[in-house]
DNA sequence: CATAGTCACTTTAATTTTGAAAGTGACTCG
DNA sequence: CGAGTCACTTTCAAAATTAAAGTGACTATG
């Protein structure tokens, strides 16, 4: 019998969730799934960062993977996806809040109402004042 | 007068946020100042993930430079430095136990409580259940 | 019918970051 | 003197990111 092997770098959540989420562009797709209404290939990639079309799609699949997302044909010939955040992949709506309120506190970032679906409050060029 | 180089990729707060800690090390070394009481270069690379020598000691300097984490010497020749967050590094505790509650409720990782300043749920070898 | 345009990707190649290991400098201890 | 400790830095291969170009399956236009 083999040891299971694990996924993750420890039994740590924290480092699991940086295992799955730990980088500059998941959680920005998350974002836009989540609030943006952003839902086709085209949508996520003309986001203002700018996302390149292979991370884009690398991410896509990884989320699906991890069952964050899920998509649907909108189109047959050819054959389109619409991506969805699943139940699970909504879950992660508390965390957004919290890194969009610690960005707004600490680097002058917008603030972003997903109840009014506005910013409401705008960001300093560079920094916190 | 020359256009003042943003710092940050989008005026998004949660862009910002993943453009200083989108990684996957910052916030474990930050969860170590945090919580288990490593302040040494030595404690910090002894943790159980294991992070480089080099990552850690580029992580350190960035994160003093954003103010988050502050070094004094506690032994001249050699001078030898301890590391602890600021009141700002400080603040990113509501983060960090978000991530857990994430981790801890979809990747089955453990849950430390700060208060009793010890591990309230066990990790699951792989992911949930 | 040929050509241009759209959408959703994939491929390619240069650059950057990471990861693991080894090395360095300033000491202390035996 | 030689070994050991601590806090790094250096090195270099491997992996990830970036930007650009290319592909496939169509639809719309002249």
């Amino acid at each position: 019998m083999t040891q299971p092997q694990t996924k993750y770098r420890s039994r740590c959540s924290i480092a699991r969730t940086l295992d799955v989420l730990g980088d500059k562009w998941t959680l920005l797709v998350v974002r836009d799934l989540m609030w943006h209404g952003k839902h086709t290939f085209q949508e996520l990639q003309a986001s203002e960062e700018h996302i390149a079309a292979n991370l884009l799609s690398e991410r896509l699949k990884r989320l699906m993977a991890l069952g964050l997302v899920a998509r649907e044909a909108y189109q047959d010939r050819p054959v389109r996806y619409r991506y969805a955040l699943t139940e699970a992949g909504r879950s992660l709506e508390g965390l957004l809040l919290q890194i969009m309120g610690w960005g707004h506190a600490h680097l002058g970032g917008g603030l972003y109402d997903p109840q009014a679906g506005r910013t409401v409050a705008d960001a300093t060029p560079d920094g916190p004042q």
